[in-house]
DNA sequence: CTGTTAGCGCCTTCAA
DNA sequence: TTGAAGGCGCTAACAG
């Protein structure tokens, strides 16, 4: 900067100023300015004027599986509102470590960034906490605080898996299996509830010899879901509560020729094109990012105790049939 | 750090010194220091530790399309070996768009990034040239460079298409049809020539009858898809040079009942389950992202010079098959 | 409209 | 082993 000023005869702080749009600056010296800035290729130092004007400029986005879909659109709702707002976006993958979540986490308060979007990974959310952060503003995605206050977006997790398995109900199915993720996560546990919930809505109850939880992954649940369809009570629909879950038990059902029909949660490329019978609760996982990227930015432009305590967001359901209209 | 520095009655250099390991600092006072950081809940500042010291510790990722499982992969295989080196990572997308890849880029560089990896949208790259960038390290992944030097990332589009279209032609297809994105696109124009070469291998000319390049979307594939299988001579099978390509064409054969062997670039979930007879030239994604990675930070850490201009690396396809089997 | 002074929080250098 | 001085590049506050 000190170059610049020297080429277009002026002082530093008249760089400063061209460069940051003030307006009290004449128009034949910001002229000279400009053109010294062009001609040096001078680009101003952000780390320097973040150190002096205070903040970075950044927000951190630590989720917990980049490979997901679902959270990669997730970070691209976030990158769509941080980049309106001329915000940059500090992104971390936790592969679902809750140490490696805490040192992230540390680093990113470290690196002085606005604000913080975090899909937690474990049960405590302490190192999240506001105290801890020094009030550094925090907005927790898809899951909620545990432990701690802070602003979420959550997805419908309930609403969804009550409405697809009341849609599986009204189609006449009266054994209906429960493919489930661990319940100690709270989507698995919220869409349990759902799927539970509808069947007392219909006066009915769930076998629970037809009910699977804690699957980790594909191939979990395609054994899960082959295991069920080879009783001798085979339910006739299973209700899945992931996409990753769906694809094992769509495997499964592939493989033994059952004629179950399936449901589940997140929807998937190419689900129409199966020619199953699919009943899917889906959602905008873009959405997610952007809610969560909205509230954070209010609640970093907004002065402290202006906005309430702990702000909740849920991005709605829709449901999806496909494949019932085929053989 | 004045306040540490008060509290375990040192001087802030101690302090500096303890937070850095510095060997030169006696046990006890190292204590005393650690024991004020801890009940202060004291965090470094990295902002003004970068300030001094250069650097920001960062690397820039600009990517096209995060919701692109492709890229997002790229993203998570940066990210891993950038974690392993304490480096943090700056995320952003162009969706496309070059003018926005350009401020993207200057931004990056005027956040004092110590590199950066770039999937470049355009056809000029002069944004990222060396002199331009003031000798940053950039590496491009994923289309190689153009009117510049740099390190790139790359995969073998020309021998996984090749070896795509030889194994179609070896099953016997002799009307290879061919749905391509927008020719100016590295990836399309290599995967074109790969098409084109396995054909001349095997005494062949495909018919450019046959032959649709420029597709946008997966929809504009179905189109495409459609019209070629409803030719008085349709192709028996089909080559698709995306992911998204190739479910369009799926759609298409579906919708038809239309019998056309299908192959594709790019492996994805649930290929195996459509029963359909699918050939895919699959990679790693990932890979790629942590060779980029890998490639930046021996550029960052290597003195100038003593590394070679431009260096290329290339990521293998493999070959799978799906469905072939069935009837 | 423009410049001077001072300091953001840290670390390198030099001195004790 | 510890501390004091000075400055990284920028800008707020205060002249003029």
């Amino acid at each position: 900067m000190r170059d610049v000023a020297a080429r277009a005869e002026v002082s530093a702080m008249t760089v400063s100023r061209v460069l940051k749009d003030d307006l009290r600056v004449s128009g034949a010296t910001r002229e000279r300015v400009l053109r010294a800035v062009e001609e040096l290729g001078y680009r101003r130092n952000e780390t320097a004027r973040r150190l002096r004007v205070g903040g970075s400029g950044m927000i951190g986005l630590v989720v917990t599986n980049l490979a997901n879909p679902f959270y990669s659109r997730l970070a691209l709702g976030v990158q769509e509102v941080a980049y309106e707002q001329g915000l940059r976006v500090l992104l971390c993958n936790t592969g679902e470590q809750v140490d490696r979540e805490r040192g992230l986490v540390e680093d990113l308060a470290a690196s002085q960034v606005d604000g913080m979007i975090v899909v937690p990974a474990g049960g405590s959310h302490r190192h999240l906490a506001s105290d801890v952060l020094r009030g550094m503003p925090v907005v927790l995605a898809s899951r909620p605080p545990a432990g701690m206050e802070a602003d979420c977006v959550l997805v419908d997790d309930f609403g969804g898996a009550e409405a697809v398995t009341r849609s599986l109900i009204e189609d006449g199915h009266r054994r209906i299996g429960f493919l489930g993720n661990p319940p100690a996560l709270y989507t698995g546990a919220e869409r349990f509830r759902g799927y539970w919930a509808a069947h007392e809505e219909a006066g009915l109850e769930p076998d629970e010899h037809h009910v699977r939880r804690g699957l980790p992954d594909v191939a979990a649940a395609e054994r899960a879901a082959a295991a069920l369809l080879e009783r001798p009570d085979p339910p006739t629909a299973l209700f899945c509560t992931n996409n990753r879950l769906t694809q094992g038990a769509i495997r499964a059902t592939r493989a033994l020729g059952a004629p179950a029909a399936l449901a589940g949660f997140d929807d998937f490329d190419l689900a129409d094109v199966l020619g199953l019978p699919l009943t899917l609760a889906s959602y905008d996982a873009d959405e997610i990012g952007r809610r969560a990227g909205r509230l954070l930015i209010e609640r970093m432009t907004a002065a402290p105790g202006s906005l309430p305590l702990a702000r909740r967001s849920v991005v709605p359901t829709e449901l999806i049939r496909y494949g019932t209209d085929r053989p």
